[in-house]
DNA sequence: CGGATTTGACCCGCGC
DNA sequence: GCGCGGGTCAAATCCG
């Protein structure tokens, strides 16, 4: 499929190096949120009788990650690359300083809450910004029907996380192990090396708040 | 017909 | 306190 030239890089801890990278001028904000446990519940109306609105979503102040983070770059001409998984549209956001609109993707495994967003760098528009909020808690649908040979446990995809995030300067896996991807799409490693290309960047995908 | 996508509205947190 | 921007919901629509 796509040819992809992944640019990894786990948030974890807030002692996060981050700084030494950016995505240019486009992204402005500092990521400032660390990973934190979710915990959902009661929606903030109380009630919880006839909701005349809508958007009636369980929210807290200062807590609104899910899981781990993980964020890439990736070369590809299409937003929407295939990782293995389910995910379903369920908004776009058009995005500041980027003529690029961003999309949120959620995995369409119930019980499972793992986000994605997906938005194109405004100065690479070839290069998709891939944010991932938060870890499956299921195999990938594409390993269980034999689509994704090598998706078929947890440990193979460990694994390749970790060969990809050393290989890119993760000597340390103290340093990543919080924020392990909740999943990798299928990466290309021809033989001449694309991982040579891999620079760290990005850390706690987010922006603003 | 069922599932996925689109799209506008709504809510919330933060900066000014 | 207000406005801005990001994130999410859900009805409508589209597509296989």
């Amino acid at each position: 499929m796509t040819p992809v030239t992944p640019n990894f890089s786990a948030s974890s801890s807030s002692t996060e190096a981050a700084g030494d990278e950016d995505w240019g001028p486009c992204k402005v904000d500092q990521p400032k949120q660390e990973v934190q446990e979710e915990e959902k519940h009661a929606p903030r109306g109380g009630e919880g009788s006839d909701k005349a609105k809508k958007a009636n979503k369980p929210r807290k102040k200062g807590e609104r990650q899910r899981g781990p983070r993980f964020a890439f770059m990736t070369k590809s001409e299409v937003d929407h690359l295939e990782d293995g998984y389910r995910w379903r549209k369920y908004g776009q956001k058009a995005v500041k300083n980027s003529p690029y609109p961003r999309s949120y993707y959620r995995c369409t495994a119930q019980k499972c809450n793992v986000k994605k967003r997906v938005e194109r760098s405004c100065q690479d528009p070839t290069t998709v910004i891939t944010t991932y909020e938060g870890q499956h808690t299921h195999h990938s649908p594409a390993s269980l029907r034999g689509g994704g040979a090598h998706m078929l446990s947890p440990s193979p995809t460990t694994n390749l996380r970790r060969s990809v995030l050393l290989q890119q300067g993760y000597t340390n896996p103290n340093t990543y192990h919080a924020g392990l991807p909740p999943l990798l799409p299928q990466i290309h490693v021809p033989d001449h090396g694309l991982l040579q290309d891999i620079v760290p960047s990005f850390t706690h995908g987010n922006q603003r708040r």
